[in-house]
DNA sequence: CAGTCGCGAATTTGATCATATCCTGAAACC
DNA sequence: GGTTTCAGGATATGATCAAATTCGCGACTG
């Protein structure tokens, strides 16, 4: 009970136990996955380390960490940037992504419980108010965990591992095209999911996020085709 | 002239400017896929700063990419070992593997050339005079050059990187099952591979790879039930 | 005369190391 | 038994060095 005795001042910051890497690396991924960092832009560590406000160390770790993942690209000049898919690597994407992400649906979906179909429900509700209301980074964020949350129940750690690189890797992509045209023309399978998760129906889940992975994909490779085609803009802090 | 551009030593490694935190994950990279490291084996920053010679900086960054990419586990302890693999995660590497390497298969079928043909079978004479001479590590070595030799030519960086972190996964427990049985009971689909290959026949070839990956799988879920039951060496610098 | 091309200095950025601090687990001690 | 101490190891910092890019200046060319 005496634990955080030593820190009579801060008692917000007592559970110290998390490593500055890990933080710098959350932070990095996240800035990576919703898109506050363009496919091209360049990133430096010591900007990272006046942005993060982080030691040059922990900022190192985190980027070998999101390179080694496919979120960053290391370039022959040791620099680092964001990597600008082709059409042929948004092929893999997409290959990858519908052979494991409806194979985790259908592993989650005998272990989805009541509470777990209701935090779901709530979750999209709250997508759909975001498409709604046209908030970009609400819309991905929620998309992101509704995904997730489903997976997360699948107990197939090494695939949700791969999943998540993919995501990694689609995110800037994906983040140019709603800064593009909004949260219009967003639709997604979550109903039929949803429907199919009470029902218990395994194989309909994974129907119903096959066919939301192939829209997603849709978008970015129709609306995507000039992204490589367009003057990259490798500016550091571009602000999106 | 005050500049030293060449070492006056060692002049031919002078247009190389390796980084030492890549030389250090290569390194500590081989020494996972290729059996030098149990699963369960703990591994520390400063043994690897002893035994690798490289400083510890260099060393930190190939631990956290190797552990991005699933080779090395983090515990909670802070401390790092390499993973025990359950039968789950067995599957889960199973499912993907028989997934992902046929279409890479089938995707470099009809890139390869007579000469990449030519060198496969010379790989191929390697591992069978390994396999009848009992030499597991030259076995190890050549197999893997044989599937990745395959995999390089489909132009898919991003499966290709996939693939990688999953025989990275794959590795330390192969290498268990083949220093407890030799080199003997290591029938493999290599020939079938070739056949497919100078008839580019890209079906039979993803056939061959996935009943080659099929049969490496069964020897390590058959004869690696007692892998996870066995007592794990946690020593450090346990030889094998 | 103007434009540009090259070459070297300055600056930015990455790589590495030595050191200091902190965590964790466990032995030792009351 | 519970607390204290201690050693091994991980984390983080800042300095220092090296590589690469940028920039500026001058000469050469059209």
């Amino acid at each position: 009970m005496e634990k955080p005795r030593e820190t009579p001042e801060a008692p917000r910051e007592a559970p110290r136990k998390v490593p500055s890497h890990e933080v710098t690396y959350c932070r990095l991924r996240d800035m990576i996955l919703f898109g506050q960092l363009a496919p091209g832009q360049a990133v430096t560590i010591q900007g990272l380390t006046a942005t993060l406000g982080a030691g040059m160390t922990p900022v190192r770790e985190a980027i070998r960490r999101l390179t080694a993942e496919g979120a960053l690209d290391l370039q022959d000049n040791r620099r680092v940037s964001v990597p600008v898919l082709t059409a042929g690597q948004m092929d893999e994407l997409a290959f990858a992504r519908l052979t494991l992400e409806p194979r985790l649906a259908e592993l989650a979906c005998p272990r989805m419980t009541g509470t777990d179909i209701a935090a779901l429900e709530q979750i999209d509700a709250e997508v759909n108010a975001a498409i709604r209301t046209g908030d970009v980074a609400r819309y991905l964020h929620g998309n992101y965990r509704f995904h997730f949350a489903i997976y997360d129940r699948a107990g197939a750690p090494i695939l949700l591992a791969i999943v998540q690189s993919l995501w990694l890797r689609f995110g800037p992509s994906l983040r140019v095209v709603c800064g593009r045209q909004g949260t219009s023309n967003l639709p997604d399978r979550h109903e039929e999911a949803l429907a199919a998760m009470r029902a218990g129906d395994a194989p309909a889940l994974a129907d119903a996020i096959a066919e939301d992975i192939r829209q997603g994909i849709s978008q970015v490779t129709l609306q995507g085709a000039s992204v490589t085609a367009a003057p990259v803009d490798r500016r550091q802090d571009a602000e999106i």
